[in-house]
DNA sequence: CCAGACGTTGTT
DNA sequence: GTCTGG
DNA sequence: CCAGACGTTGTT
DNA sequence: GTCTGG
């Protein structure tokens, strides 16, 4: 799960949000804004452990520092939470490079027979939410230097259960500044990861085009009836 | 000791 | 089926 | 996450 | 870098 969203708020609004500014020569690589579908590769804000008063932009698929291959990246948009202590590619980065993931919104395919159809979820009770995440500073063997960040899922939430098995780890806005306290331990850090409450969110139908990433409008975002299954 | 993997999702 | 790209 | 490619040789 | 398997 969670390998699409939507940020579609702009910088204003994000620097208040996290009481935090971006760095001008950074915003270069943030694109689009608004961003009505934001895929993995793409490069995104993140709150990060290291530099809480700013807002970074690294590039969605983690890179352990170690790796020799970039297009692991692929396979590293997500980290289970119930076995991110354990893994050697996770274990490092979420004791001491934590970081906030804003979103807007996310979106999910629930299976229906053979048909997959795409739902955003948002919370009703914020504008903007943080999921928990980790980063990494990768470095290629030609010297190039890449930011990059991987989502934290866990279990459904009863809101989540009928629509698919897993979702991003969304965090109480009171829990978001030990998320990014590196004297917090891993173990205790992950903890903080709970169930949203269900009934401040909500989920809705989508039109099928979100699937194509070439896809990046403001109609993304908009309910569609649940029993259309054909025009869109 | 060295070599090789290091991940998630979904589907079977 | 599996990998890459977005 | 989904979409789209997936190959070589030789010629322009 | 660090763990697992042989």
């Amino acid at each position: 799960m969670c390998g699409r969203s939507s940020l579609t708020k702009n910088e204003k609004e994000l620097e208040e949000r996290f009481n935090a500014t971006f760095y001008s020569d950074e915003l270069e690589s943030y694109n689009p804004i608004p961003n009505f579908n934001v895929a993995p590769t793409h490069y995104m804000p993140v709150i990060t452990s290291s530099d809480p008063e700013h807002i970074h932009i690294f590039r969605w698929g983690l890179l352990p520092f170690w790796s020799k291959d970039e297009k692991i990246a692929y396979k590293m948009i997500n980290a289970r939470v119930e076995t991110i202590l354990e893994k050697n590619s996770f274990k490092k980065a979420v004791q001491s490079r934590r970081c906030l993931v804003p979103m807007d919104g996310f979106y999910e395919w629930k299976r229906s027979g053979k048909e997959k159809l795409p739902y955003r979820i948002v919370t009703t009770d914020q504008e903007i939410f943080s999921v928990a995440g980790i980063w990494e500073r990768w470095k290629s063997p030609e010297g190039k230097e890449i930011y990059t960040f991987s989502v934290i899922t866990k279990p459904p939430n009863e809101i989540m259960e009928g629509i698919h098995d897993r979702m991003p780890a969304i965090l109480l806005p009171e829990q978001e500044k030990l998320w990014l306290d590196e004297e917090l331990p891993a173990q205790e850090a992950i903890q903080l990861i709970t169930d949203y409450p269900a009934n401040n969110m909500k989920a809705y139908r989508v039109s099928k085009r979100v699937n194509s990433v070439k896809e990046n409008d403001k109609t993304l975002i908009e309910a569609i009836p649940e029993n259309n299954n054909t025009l869109f």
